[in-house]
DNA sequence: CGGTCACTTGATCGTCTTCAATACCAGTGG
DNA sequence: CCACTGGTATTGAAGACGATCAAGTGACCG
């Protein structure tokens, strides 16, 4: 284990984590494109406003805030941190999607997770970031130095709760992936990725659920400790079994949810 | 993603990880039997003392602590901590080694780390444990209800900081592990598993780390994603090409670490 | 219309799993 | 002192799942 960072999604942790911890909703900041210092008017309209961790900021203190972010974007494709990089800044995530992962020096690829509006992401355990992120398509965030975050948190101690929320959360989820990577097949493991992108999209009445892929074969295959090959293939089969529908490549609908859940925990009776 | 908690080990971090924050050292509690209101005395003098989270508690709160902490014991092979249950009170261990594992219904079973002196263990996502905990050897532990770490945090803010701290380590530690479980050969998990358990066991001089391993090779395959067959058998290869001695069972003594780490890291020429 | 890129589909191969037998060790009781 | 027992580890042979190699398809774009 060398040096290491982490990122924080807050699909999972929103509806209260760790007990008795209230916060004021607060704001982030919307960008445009390049470096631009964002104003406190920029914050309270961003659209991670209410889920990341800004949100343990109160509305007085939000200049505060924007003052020490830094907007910023990047192109599709392009890398935004490295890693073993010296972990200087946080970045949340206000725009689009990104990809993490970790490589081997022969090339392999494990991407650790898919990142998108209101992630936080750049703690480091031993200064250097412990995982490179890439823009899938345009990506935008905001970006706090170290000194401005450490500042930050010493101003407003409901920050680092926050932030142990985040990990708590980002921990138990990693946890859960380590089950799928090691002892899931590889159906199961499809399902399971899928389910656990279903969950964002409550399409409110019974409709079925339509999933937006902005992510590649390839990146799936890298997520899920597979090929591309074998993900083409089990959606394939997926859909032959009547599960999902693929109307697009980049999109599925689930048509037998609980089906999906049922191999997606484990629990296929044969198949 | 359903009820999640974490654990945290203390190997990684010890020397400062979030940078900035420093703690005066404190203590913790030894055990006697089951179920033991410890003193003040008994923390100060306790194994985890110096590693565990308990170091953000200054000496003179000493008392707090221990009047918060209560000490128990469980045999080999009990359970201690069950997925799925309330979340209803955090861990230190003080002594022993432990199993941190997840099940799926029909059996299979990931453990997600070995836990030992000093680990810290039981934030939970949604007032659930996430993963279940049971005891190798015999374990000792000192536990703190979910109220009373609650008071304990917001007496002690830098207890929060260190929570903070721990979790980073520990999600940093799950981020190489998916890179282990979705890209890595079963000799390179082998050999990454050997060099992880090798740091701890600095001999000083030159001479070659022994490490003990106090779990089974059933435990190591649900570690590591494999079966107990296949680490037999790669211990028994790794031993063939003089990269290892295996003395016992349990015992593993390391003659080619360079090759190891080499192979670690997925830098392995061919074989 | 040729080129690129992502995805799909097919055929073969290899690694790890599975099933099964054997070896080893500690503890127990004859 | 030595057979007996239960648990763990080792070793062997066969099989399966996913990887790899390779070809084919379709969409988008210059």
């Amino acid at each position: 284990m060398h040096s290491q960072s982490f990122a924080i999604s807050p699909a999972a942790w929103h509806p209260a984590s760790s007990d008795g911890s209230r916060f004021v909703a607060s704001g982030h900041t919307t960008i445009n494109p390049p470096v631009l210092r964002s104003s406190s008017g920029r914050c309270i309209r961003c659209p991670a406003r209410s889920i990341s961790i800004c949100c343990a900021i109160r509305d007085e203190a939000l200049p505060r805030l924007a003052g020490a972010a830094v907007a910023g974007a990047v192109e599709p494709g392009q890398c935004f941190i490295e890693e073993g990089e010296r972990a200087a800044d946080f970045f949340t995530i206000t725009a689009g999607h990104a990809r993490l992962y970790k490589l081997l020096p022969d090339g392999r690829r494990q991407i650790t997770g898919f990142v998108t509006t209101g992630h936080f992401l750049g703690l480091a355990t031993r200064g250097t970031y412990g995982f490179s992120a890439e823009a899938i398509g345009r990506v935008k965030f905001c970006r706090f130095s170290r000194a401005q975050m450490r500042r930050l948190v010493d101003e407003f101690p409901a920050l680092e709760r926050r932030l142990l929320d985040f990990a708590t959360n980002e921990l138990a989820a990693a946890q859960e992936q380590m089950l799928l990577l090691g002892r899931k097949s590889a159906r199961e493991r499809l399902a399971s990725f899928l389910v656990s992108r279903t969950v964002g999209t409550a399409s409110g009445d019974g409709r079925p659920p339509g999933i937006d892929l902005p992510m590649s074969r390839g990146d799936i295959g890298d997520y899920l400790g597979l090929t591309l090959e074998t993900v083409s293939r089990t959606f394939a089969r997926l859909k032959a079994e009547g599960l999902i529908a693929v109307p697009a490549p980049n999109e599925i609908i689930v048509l037998n949810g609980r089906a999906l859940e049922a191999l997606a925990t484990g629990q296929a009776g044969a198949v």
